[in-house]
DNA sequence: GGCTCGATGAACT
DNA sequence: GTTCATCGAGCCG
């Protein structure tokens, strides 16, 4: 399909041919991740075909200061794009099988960001459904699609690739055409769209966390049915209680 | 070099 | 409610 006369005229001011919001600017992502991380509830992220209203959210501090952060003992290679320059998307790899998304905050060298934990998909919802559903064979209900940050992850077509890639410049990945890519695959920005009612905005402990679980940097907005549950931080079960040691007849 | 466990999700009882 | 899949980063020796 050619660009219509909206899209030609959304293409010079960098706003999304889908929603017609602008992208937010840089200086948006300055701030600490707990007064950013609120900020970005009902914002509108953005990657290909997938846009998704950000609904759950979750701060990450600073080296030495937040146990909870992948930056508390400093730069490492995984975590480097989080002490980079702030709007841009950190993915990480956990659990051996997911992935999960970040946008770094304040400015380079720092160490901070907001984990992505949960959104309403609001366009590209077929995309995200065979995404979500591929190898599984079974449906998943439109709330459930970006309902946990790796669900959010799959949905928007996260992954390694995406590591380290600029938010506030929306755009292609390395080496597409910016302007065919528009709207188009691997098209990332955030936009502006439309912040709830300060009164809907909540805030509690982060979810899953083995530190810091006392700081109430987790924010959601209060009733949306795409918030994920609130799961407290369980230790492993000792690998041990498996193994096929004990044999003996008696 | 080896071991532990994690900002999780899906399947199962 | 409970269990397990699965692998890489980080810590310890």
């Amino acid at each position: 399909m050619p660009p219509g006369p909206v899209a030609a005229a959304l293409a010079g001011s960098g706003a999304h041919p889908l929603t017609g919001s602008a992208p937010l600017p840089r200086g948006f992502f300055d701030r600490p991740a707990h007064e950013v991380a609120p900020d970005l509830l009902g914002r509108v992220l953005v990657h290909g075909p997938v846009a998704l209203r950000l609904t759950e959210v979750e701060a990450y501090g600073l080296p030495g200061q937040d146990p909870a952060a992948h930056t508390y003992r400093g730069m490492t290679p995984r975590n480097a794009v989080m002490f980079g320059p702030p709007g841009h998307l950190y993915v990480y790899f956990t659990y051996g099988m997911h992935f999960c998304a970040n946008l770094v905050c304040l400015p380079e060298g720092t160490g901070s960001g907001v984990l992505l934990r949960a959104g309403e998909v609001i366009a590209g919802a077929e995309v995200a459904l065979a995404r979500r559903g591929a190898g599984t064979g079974r449906a998943v209900p439109g709330r459930e699609l970006a309902r946990g940050p790796a669900r959010l992850a799959v949905a928007l077509g996260f992954a390694r690739e995406d590591n380290g890639r600029d938010a506030c410049s929306p755009g292609a990945p390395d080496g597409a055409d910016p302007a065919a890519a528009r709207g188009g695959a691997g098209w990332l920005a955030v936009l502006e769209g439309e912040p709830p009612a300060p009164g809907l905005v909540r805030s509690g402990p982060r979810t899953g966390v083995s530190a810091g679980k006392e700081t109430p940097w987790r924010f959601w907005i209060d009733g949306d049915p795409t918030v994920s549950p609130y799961r407290v931080h369980v230790p492993r079960r000792p690998r041990d209680a498996a193994a096929p040691a004990d044999r003996r007849p008696e």
